[in-house]
RNA sequence: GUGGGCGUAGCUCAACAGGUAGAGCGCUGGACUGUGGCUCCAGUGGCUGUGGGUUCAAGUCCCAUCGCCCACCCCA
């Protein structure tokens, strides 16, 4: 038998009905704070993601999903949301006719790494973007609207973790105080952060080795380091979310893996997620626009991970959909006047199936029962000459005869 | 890429110390002729993930391989 591919799966029913539940609640929250929506290809030239993610990223060096096409041009399916929008952004000159942008995306990003919980090869992200702005308040915005998503899906114990990771006049020395604090430290630094220490400092500061913890709370912090400007973003941000009541953590020691992020950066933690804990995260990227080829436009975005809250969703348990109204036929004449009757009904509105059986009223209830109806409407030779259809319902046992031209109102009230 | 755990019926799991595979649930039908759920009865179920090896004999022991899960790593 031949099976979906490692880290791939396929998302049935119900679930799905938690995605499209997602999806839903995500697209009303983007429109109503003046979201829309781009949708950019699967796969884009690999050096638009070289160049954006950072040539020593993980993401880069093994992770992404390259191959040539019968034109030998080189492609990537694209990892994550930011680069492509970026580059759609610049390819289409917004720069020069409507800087000022508002996207938001959904669909699936790829990398190829060892599948585990809230991890795949094929994952999806919604995500949001935001061209022009370098105000705090629209750090706050985009942080607001994740915390409006999540509240809305009726998630509660989420925690918003908060930093500054500088600009380019106080990040690097910052950095060479860091190095300079680690490499003082070194053997007490686990063996992938002694690596780390050389290629990419800054991921050291969130292991999660205990020992190199200790060592990475002891040594310096950026918040320490900031400039006049990046220190007065921050406390701006910070008064942002106090004035919305967005409750938040200062964590000094977060980090991102990807290269493009200046200032404000965020995680959306969550405790029932095991080892891959983030549902949701981003930042700012000051300069992101202007390293692919454009002018020096500042940007902002996020982008969360649906399958992680699906996890969460799922472990709490969602409420079940209204079951259709199950149509119970018996005989061809029944069966025939029944299939124009469901269309009527379905014209106002009321979701209405054919258990898809001509068997006996038995056999079809029973089918009808399993599949959780709570609702049916039978139909055989006596209602068909009195021109009703009885209405059954499956928790009470209750049932009333109903004419044809009755039956609309007499469900809509369920149904609404 | 590294480590650990696990692969037996559609699902959840059994099978003493190697002896030729079993239960519950599910599914189909019946008891019940136009009324489901409950009950009872019957039926349906498997190349024990795959390929080798040891043995008179392998679900069980050994090796390899594939897959799943979790963790490292990484990140949404």
């Amino acid at each position: 038998m031949i099976k979906a591919p490692p880290g791939t799966k396929d998302i049935l029913p119900p679930e799905s009905e938690i995605w499209q539940k997602i999806e839903e609640t995500a697209r009303k929250i983007f429109k109503l704070y003046g979201y829309r929506e781009i949708r950019t290809p699967i796969f884009e030239s690999t050096s638009l993601f070289q160049r954006s993610i950072g040539e020593v990223t993980d993401i880069v060096e093994k992770e992404m999903y390259t191959f040539k096409d019968k034109g030998g041009r080189s492609l990537t399916l694209r990892p994550e949301g930011t680069a492509p929008v970026v580059r759609a952004y610049l390819e289409h000159q917004f720069p020069q006719k409507d800087q000022f942008q508002k996207f938001y995306y959904m669909g699936p990003m790829f990398r190829y790494e060892r599948p585990q919980k809230g991890r795949y090869r094929q994952f999806h992200q919604i995500g949001v973007e935001v061209f022009g702005p370098s105000h705090p308040m629209m750090d706050v915005e985009v942080i607001a609207i994740q915390w409006r998503l999540f509240k809305e899906l009726g998630i509660d114990n989420i925690e918003v973790v908060i930093n500054s990771l500088g600009c380019e006049k106080c990040r690097p020395a910052y950095r060479e105080r860091l190095v300079e604090y680690l490499r003082a430290n070194r053997e007490r630094l686990c063996e992938t952060c002694q690596r780390r220490l050389e290629r990419n400092p800054l991921r050291v500061l969130d292991c999660k080795n205990e020992g190199c913890r200790r060592v990475v709370r002891e040594g310096p912090e950026i918040t320490e380091f900031l400039c006049e400007d990046c220190k007065k973003h921050m406390e701006q941000v910070e008064k942002g979310l106090q004035q919305l009541g967005i409750p938040y953590r200062v964590d000094p020691f977060l980090v991102r893996g990807l290269d493009y992020y200046t200032r404000t950066v965020f995680e959306f933690i969550h405790k029932s997620l095991g080892a891959q804990n983030t549902v949701s995260a981003g930042g700012r990227y000051d300069h992101l626009v202007k390293e692919l080829g454009g002018p020096d436009i500042p940007g902002i975005g996020f982008a969360l991970g649906v399958e992680r809250l699906v996890l969460i969703l799922n472990a709490r348990g969602l409420q079940e959909e209204k079951k259709p109204l199950y149509f119970i036929l018996l005989g061809e004449d029944s069966l025939m006047k029944g299939m124009e009757l469901m269309e009527k009904l379905r014209n106002n509105g009321i979701p209405v199936m054919w258990t898809g059986k001509t068997g006996s009223i038995k056999a079809q209830l029973r089918l009808a029962n399993k599949k959780g109806a709570s609702l049916v409407a039978i139909m055989g030779e006596d209602e068909l000459n009195r021109h009703s259809i009885k209405i059954k319902n499956m928790e009470t046992g209750e049932e009333s005869e109903v004419k044809w031209e009755e039956v609309s109102s007499f469900l809509s009230s369920y149904y609404s």
